[in-house]
DNA sequence: CTAGGGTTAGCG
DNA sequence: CGCTAACCCTAG
């Protein structure tokens, strides 16, 4: 009687989708727990979340493979804020007062598709959206999620990594997932998100990219928090992994549209050697982060 | 608690 | 009238 088909609003969705960055699809119970989402999903269940996220994935699904659904959902996403939105996700995840909605996510990626590279395949057009999305950034949310929740204080080694990620991904992982995740990896300590000990992986303390403060015009003083009255070590962790993780994933979007992707073959030779290529991304994010202003 | 199938209300 | 999205039910 009462239930006259509620709507999701953007702030909501946004919410959801930030809590799926955070804790990753599934985990709908610890969404919903979560200070900075209960807020603004109060009438909503974790059912709820699940069916939401669910049409969500449909659409995107829709969207990327063939326009079946002439639904303007998510055009063209924005790699550009996904930096200063790694910081605000951050500061919500400390600050008792929730997030302010922000926008920023590519559009849910379910249904990994390995995209057998191991044969060249005739001629494929990638004229059109690369998916590069799809594998590229589960892949890094899964190593950040695996190492975040191991308990080893050295972290993992590429083995146990491997095994995590094909947990998750029964049945979708080729050989040359292998091989992309050992170059991703490599990468991410490259960039010192991640510190290799021995054969190990651990995340590393200290993801955060330091700019200079003298030239800021930033209608929002960037509000990091200071450890003095932090006695939560939890959320800072979480934030911490988050922003990592999101950090990486505009990184990787950088590095992949800077090559243009053509064969996951090629892209896994050239990983062997494109440290140059890491610097003009960090450049890049560098450049961003210093323009990227928290969205009012 | 979650995933998936089924049902129904709203909209073009 | 068909489709999509929110809602509901149930097995695992």
């Amino acid at each position: 009687m009462g239930n006259p088909k509620q709507k999701w609003t953007a702030e909501e969705e946004q919410a959801l989708r930030d809590g799926v960055a955070k804790y990753g699809a599934g985990k709908w119970k610890c969404i919903h727990n979560d200070p900075a989402f209960s807020i603004v999903l109060h009438s909503r269940s974790n059912i709820d979340l699940k069916d939401k996220w669910r049409n969500l994935s449909a659409a995107a699904q829709g969207l990327t493979t063939r326009s079946r659904t002439p639904k303007p959902k998510l055009p063209q996403d924005t790699p550009l804020p996904a930096a200063a939105a790694a910081v605000a996700v951050a500061v919500a995840a400390a600050a008792p007062i929730p997030a302010p909605p922000v926008n920023v996510q590519p559009p849910p990626v379910v249904p990994i598709v390995p995209k057998p590279a191991t044969n060249h395949v005739k001629e494929e057009p990638v004229k059109d959206i690369p998916d590069v999305k799809t594998g590229a950034s589960d892949t890094a949310a899964l190593i950040f999620e695996a190492l975040s929740t191991t308990k080893e204080p050295n972290g993992l080694d590429i083995g146990s990594i491997y095994s995590y990620v094909e947990q998750r991904n029964p049945g979708e992982l080729t050989q040359n997932s292998r091989k992309l995740l050992g170059g991703r990896l490599r990468r991410l300590v490259l960039q010192e998100k991640l510190e290799k000990i021995e054969n190990c992986y651990r995340l590393k303390k200290n993801p955060l990219v330091e700019t200079n403060a003298s030239n800021r015009k930033d209608v929002r003083p960037r509000q990091i928090m200071i450890p003095a009255q932090l006695k939560i070590n939890e959320s800072l962790e979480e934030a911490a992994k988050t922003a990592a993780y999101k950090v990486a994933e505009a990184e990787e979007k950088t590095y992949f549209a800077a090559l243009s992707v053509r064969e996951a073959e090629r892209l896994s030779k050239l990983q062997e050697e494109s440290d140059a290529m890491l610097q003009l991304a960090q450049e890049i994010y560098d450049t961003w982060h210093n323009n990227e202003v928290v969205v009012a």
